[in-house]
RNA sequence: GGAGGGGUUCCCGAGUGGCCAAAGGGAUCAGACUGUAAAUCUGACGGCUCAGCCUUCGGAGGUUCGAAUCCUCCCCCCUCCA
């Protein structure tokens, strides 16, 4: 067994969108001679940028920033190529005498970071081409009933309304020919080689975090959201399935511009799911019990984080 | 001034005598979450000392065993005529 003190430490920074984690970020990369590595699933994607409030080269101050566009929007990202990309840049960074520091929102990804992921196969797109066919003729209930007959371990967890995990558990059949569940009872609980050192930062009002995130809406459509959402759109081999673009904003950008709502519904619309996805970041951030807890948008908030990481024995 | 239409639980919106604390949708809140996760779902959603009770359907009265639903008067909103 690993003494917690022999292993390298690990910052990982979470927290629900808007709550001012890029900004701390960097200033605590600064001073802890830290390169970031971005915990977000659409950070990845080149050519997103207002929308994702992608840091900019300005903001980033000269700190590596990694993981962030490093796609194109038509591609898809996964919660795997995250845990293997993300391990491996903590190793280099780590090798080069520097702190990995992880930022970001996508609480899957953290969480395959902390506990770990079966060793699943990975998404095929003719089959799920080929369920969605089958979704589409047979129906939520009968691809569930198929599920039942298979896997019904899975059948029971994942309820019938839910055809984005149905569909998962019968890929990952149809690929191997065992079911999920098997993956799952035969993966380890493998931690990784780091002094985990976890931040959370968090609005301790819910409705400043609103306002905020209403008025964070607002600007990204004047910084210019809907061009940048255009561009995407005109291109034309890019559609509203795609993984990017059924990101928050950018979903109703696109529909806006597809004659579907005018502005102000879009805009309301966006708001309104940036403020469900926070909520949805919170049931997670709730569920982490050895993190250190900061209150967002207060003054000198680095420089207590700081004191705060060295106290604790980093 | 005259003729119609309408005011329903946070919002939109059904409901036209009992099966109505009131369909449905939205919002909100809580939860789930293993290769799509900024995704995809589930639940709660007037209040309470909660298998029952109390308060709600613009306001005040009335009819009835019983009303959000019927009658009377009043207030407000919209359309049209003058």
């Amino acid at each position: 067994m690993l003494n917690k003190e022999n292993l390298p430490p690990a910052i990982f920074l979470m927290g629900p969108t808007a709550s001012g984690k890029t900004a701390l970020s960097v200033e605590l990369a600064e001073i802890l001679n830290a390169e970031i590595i971005s915990v977000d699933s659409a950070l990845v994607y080149k050519g997103m940028d207002i929308g994702t409030a992608k840091p900019t080269l300005e903001e980033r101050k000269g700190i590596p920033h990694h993981l962030i566009d490093i796609l194109d929007p038509s591609e898809s990202y996964s919660t795997g190529s995250f845990r293997k990309g993300s391990l491996q840049l903590m190793q280099d960074i780590t090798s080069r005498g520097k702190v990995p520091l992880l930022v970001g929102g996508t609480m899957l990804y953290f969480n395959a970071l902390f506990n770990g992921l079966a060793s699943l196969p990975e998404a095929s797109p003719a089959i799920r081409k080929k369920l969605d066919e089958e979704l589409a003729a047979d129906g939520k209930a009968a691809m569930h009933a198929r599920l039942k007959s298979i896997d019904p371990e899975s059948a029971e967890r994942i309820h019938p309304n839910d055809p984005q995990r149905v569909q998962r558990a019968l890929e990952v059949y149809e690929i191997s020919g065992k079911p999920i569940t098997q993956f799952f009872r035969e993966a380890e609980q493998n931690q990784i080689p780091y002094h985990k050192i976890k931040l959370i930062v968090a609005p301790e009002d819910r409705k400043q975090l609103h306002e905020k995130i209403a008025q964070r809406f607002k600007l990204m459509v004047e910084q210019g959201l809907i061009a940048e959402v255009d561009a995407l759109y005109q291109r034309g081999d890019l559609n509203e399935k795609l993984p990017a673009i059924r990101a928050v904003g950018y979903r109703q950008t696109w529909s806006y511009l597809g004659g579907e709502y005018d502005l102000d519904t879009m805009i309301e619309k966006g708001i309104i799911a940036t403020r469900q996805l926070a909520k949805r970041q919170f049931t997670w951030l709730r569920r982490e019990e050895d993190a250190l807890m900061f209150a967002s948008y207060q003054s000198n908030l680095s420089v207590k984080v700081l004191q705060c990481i060295q106290k604790s024995g980093f």
